[in-house]
DNA sequence: ACCTGAACACCGTTCAAGT
DNA sequence: ACCTGAACACCGTTCAAGT
């Protein structure tokens, strides 16, 4: 045992900062007579701060000092910030266009539904690891999308024991599809590569040939959308 | 200006552990004379931690004590963990078995790739939301199976201008069908929210009617990509 | 050029003290 | 029940000192 280990036993490092580092400012210490805090407020102030910059700006530091709490306070309401995540998931999730199952054609409905999935997911992509892994039991508004989407799929005719797959099959789709809207331009650029790859340094030169001006995610959206529907029209009738 | 404050300016805070925290034990100071670090170590002491303790045990630190040498070491040799991350990314991707391509049908060679690519991916399912964003250019294993890939769809008859987004789209479904791959158990058992959700609930009792052996993500995935090849072929000779 | 040691500025989380 | 303040055990990254 050093010198330097006795220190440690009984004198406290002094902090680096000497400003507060918690807490609301004017708020007493014990308990407060209104409702300071709560789940929906925590959602809100995360998406506040998530389109104020970015996911990466989701901090438990940050959303204390914007509902003007202690970083503490949080896990009086939340458990970790995977809870938030999961709030903020089934918040999004009540955002999903499901309304075309039960007016449109299956089909239609199928892909106004992928669409509006996609376009809500693509600005959150952190939250998808996470969905894709989380069970819907306690997920309600998860749950009343599926219902939706498997009772669509029932009176399109599809055979009970098919539809789960079909739609895990789709969100596959639709959740990779979500992170390539956020890919830079020329990303499928090859750079000083291009003579290695010399096919594929030519197709994607051809990229935007009939897609004046369409983003690329977008075109490989729909293409792979109608092929994926053109099967599953196929399917419908053989599996059976 | 507090009495605190000045004594962070002359003071430094002891450390809270005694044990060393950086550095080889032996090493002297200096340049070592042998290669004791590269990139490729790097890259190979990366997969021993994630095999050992997941995504989530692989911290500069973890890598710095499995290289034997310190954290900050690793800093001449990568630029940052993404880059770190990068590194494992090329070398995932020279697993893909892009053989059939050349060999087999064009249909029969992409489900043998896709294949191939959920499985290489599932687990290391982290990266994906990192592949799915990096541009190309500095990547030639990955620009290598994008020309195999390519090849194969342009000897298919797919138009030149359509290629791009073809595999884009297969990447999307590939990647997110990796995801799936590591859902718990009974992950859509929608448990005591069952009667708000019947026709689900239904549909999720009979997952297993017909493939009794197989996971759900691989019956969806097997579905997924027959119909998406399938549409493929229609919309192939569709499309020009 | 490439290592060590030490620090820095964070991060999520815990917990006693308070009302 | 629900807040504050203070700490804890990490994290990735930087940089002077050394050879």
């Amino acid at each position: 045992v050093t010198a330097a280990d006795s220190l440690t036993l009984h004198s406290r490092p002094p902090r680096t900062t000497a400003s507060r580092e918690a807490g609301a400012e004017g708020r007493p210490r014990g308990r407060p007579r209104g409702g300071v805090l709560n789940a929906s407020k925590i959602t809100a102030a995360s998406f506040t701060l998530i389109a104020q910059s970015g996911y990466q700006g989701l901090t438990m530091a940050a959303l204390a000092r914007t509902l003007n709490v202690a970083k503490s306070a949080l896990y009086n309401h939340v458990a970790s910030k995977q809870d938030i995540l999961r709030l903020l998931e089934e918040h999004l999730i009540s955002q999903v266009d499901v309304s075309a199952f039960g007016t449109a054609q299956w089909d239609d409905a199928i892909q106004r539904w992928a669409l509006s999935y996609r376009n809500v997911f693509a600005k959150h992509t952190p939250l998808i690891p996470l969905i894709a892994v989380l069970p819907v039991a306690g997920a309600p508004k998860t749950l009343a999308m599926y219902e939706k989407v498997s009772t669509g799929l029932l009176e399109a005719g599809f055979a009970e024991d098919h539809i789960v797959s079909v739609i895990v099959a789709l969100e596959a789709f639709i959740f990779g599809s979500a992170f390539d809207v956020n890919a830079p331009d020329g990303i499928f650029n090859p750079g000083r590569l291009a003579a290695a790859a010399p096919r594929f340094t030519s197709v994607v030169a051809h990229l935007n040939d009939s897609n004046c001006n369409e983003l690329p995610a977008d075109t490989a959206f729909g293409l792979g959308l109608k092929a994926f529907v053109r099967g599953l029209r196929q399917l419908r009738t053989e599996l059976v």
